[in-house]
DNA sequence: TGCTGAGATGTGTACGTTAACGTCCACTAC
DNA sequence: GTAGTGGACGTTAACGTACACATCTCAGCA
């Protein structure tokens, strides 16, 4: 019994008991030092119009009495409404609603500031990102949460933007030079790493191994492959790795790229699909009978992924969790937004590997709509 | 250009624009309808003391004019301050540690609160969990967080607490018939599933597989026990499940048990620990000298596990992400205090699986203190 | 001495909501 | 008729902060 023990955490928003149990706010501290809130509030602040001693005396009664600002009648005061946009593809919509959903419901959930969320949309990566982000720095947002797809294409915008006071913040993938505050995506290098270990396990003698990725100059498509290959020469050297096959995102292209490789003489054991497209390769996979006969890593999912996987045609596929990272990348600006000391952390998201056996717990996640377009 | 879309979320934080784009309060809706802030507020809330008529012309206007309450100015006004308390056992560490890490910056980011967070420590599951509990209720909190172990020993002292009016949420396991309002948990199901899964993939022969659990009582290590049965039966006919070992979290059993188990006749091929105790059961095997030489899967991340994760000799862990859960939990239970009305959704995790090429991402996350006991 | 300006300090109001309190009026009981 | 009752509604004072504005002090100078 006297084992047990007791911590009484001071959380930034508790208030130390000074003033019978009640918390100690700005005019306690004025009234400890015989001066008035105006003052104290000039101090705390760093306003000027605070001789130095003064400032130093607010301070330290401050710190003594445990002074924590009370966030609600901030921002009652202040009143100040955030606006953010998120700058986000249409497709993959397997991918993308999910990530919207997350920003949504994060949103939805964020207590203490009026916001506003602007959802702008465009086609796909790579097509309408320019002008939708233009659209976006129109409304002269507090934050902009977007996808880097080519870094370089968009970096002239995006420094306008980050000129211009917007705070812009990387989902999905980074793009580390641009001038952005923080990015939230899933390990790219891991999750290719993660892909070649899972191979090296299952295919046990030479083999040839092929890779499909959507875009290289992604920052993070280039990343999956890098730690893929890492990996294989790692953990598999009797695997051989096969020259790499860039679909920029196009199903047709993806399709037609897939049989040519399927039916070439240097056909590959095994096949790691690092975008979420992974539709039309699995597609021509099928078609030339080779599913259930090669070993199909995917990233990401969605509901024609379902079957694939619970057959074994598909050995696994790596979720990159969509809607948490919209959910963690709005909370991060967000933060951010309202206290712009504070750092901010880059985070990067280790991706679920998804087998047979944990599928259901993320089905029930999938909507109805975030299948893929049929294309 | 003209493909790109905006979308407006209104979220329940941002109020449509009516007097010149600034938001729609209560007393816009008092003006609209010629009556006083009083009644508006009454009506609203459902208070007594308005006509039908009145409260119905007033959510209408509400409506309308979409209001949404200024969360800010509630919050100021109504200054309440939240009492939570954390009962947590202070073994097995690893787990335990930063779960409680979860919960600390859980608290520290709410916005829109007072709060006080209280962590009350008992030395181990199912040893001064009662008392801990006891001293927790008479704080009178609003909300307790806590670990069911022997959820039927705890029956009376839960009861008497949710008469008492606190909130009691689990985390960690489960006890769905002790009132508790919700619980976040790993899907233990899954998990011991994912373990069956994982070595049907690595054991290709007939052979002999071991488990080795906490306390059958609990909820979620049963629920292990019965996922890995299950995953056995379904996707590795071949393998053989031996008698399950209870250790009831005491590291000499479980040290003196595992010597017995791998000096029986019928040695097993593998082993699942299913509790994240399971440095007591390696050792074990690295005394006789088996430690490499038969698949070894456990449960959860510390220090100890690196090494052995790194060079394989411990083919995967899963790990149950104590920091989230505490988060999870937390957030959970602060949105049911501050709104009963919505309803609160009980949360089954995904456990990670962790191999070799995702180690890394999860040992950053190890703090120092977080390993375990070396008892 | 009086005036000026600047820096230091005090004062008051508003943010949107809640809840205590006041007022009005219809109705009942005597 | 009057007193009493209770329901419906209006009024107002907070909650803790931020900021505009008023006031004070004092050095510098004619």
């Amino acid at each position: 019994m006297c084992d047990t023990g007791v911590r009484n955490l001071h959380t930034p928003l508790m208030k130390t008991a000074s003033r019978n149990g009640k918390a100690a706010g700005i005019r306690d501290i004025a009234k400890a030092l015989g001066t008035s809130i105006g003052t104290v509030d000039r101090a705390l602040h760093g306003r000027s119009g605070v001789s130095a001693r003064t400032k130093a005396r607010v301070l330290r009664m401050a710190e003594q009495l445990g002074y924590r600002p009370n966030i609600a009648a901030r921002s009652l005061k202040l009143n100040r409404t955030l606006r953010i946009a998120a700058v986000l593809p249409r497709e993959i919509a397997a991918f993308f609603d999910p990530l919207r959903e997350g920003i949504r419901r994060a949103a939805e959930e964020t207590l203490g500031t009026q916001l506003t969320l602007d959802f702008i949309d465009y086609p796909r990566l790579g097509s309408g990102d320019r002008a939708a982000l233009e659209n976006a720095a129109a409304k002269h947002c507090n934050g902009i949460l977007f996808v880097p797809f080519r870094p370089r294409d968009l970096a002239d915008v995006m420094r306008r933007i980050v000129a211009q006071g917007t705070s812009m913040f990387c989902v999905a993938s980074d793009a580390p030079d641009s001038g952005r505050i923080g990015c939230v995506t899933v390990d790219a290098y891991t999750s290719g790493a993660l892909a070649a270990e899972l191979l090296s396990h299952k295919l046990q003698s030479p083999s040839r191994v092929a890779t499909i990725t959507g875009e290289l100059a992604t920052f993070d498509h280039a990343e999956k492959l890098r730690g893929f290959a890492a990996g294989l020469a790692m953990l598999a050297p009797h695997l051989t790795l096969l020259p790499v096959v860039e679909t920029h995102e196009r199903p047709e292209d993806a399709y037609r790229q897939t049989i040519t490789l399927l039916r070439s003489k240097a056909r590959p054991d095994a096949i790691y699909i690092s975008t979420a497209n992974s539709l039309p390769v699995l597609r021509a996979i099928e078609e030339q009978k080779l599913i259930g006969h090669m070993q199909v890593i995917t990233t990401d999912l969605f509901h024609e992924l379902v079957p694939l996987l619970e057959s074994g045609k598909v050995l696994a596929t790596l979720y990159q969790r969509p809607e948490a990272q919209g959910k963690l990348a709005f909370e991060t600006l967000i933060t951010h937004l309202m206290d712009k000391d504070k750092p901010v952390r880059t985070h990067r998201f280790a991706p679920h590997i998804i087998l047979r056996s944990n599928l259901s717990l993320f089905v029930n996640r999938l909507s109805a709509r975030s299948s893929v377009a049929s294309t």
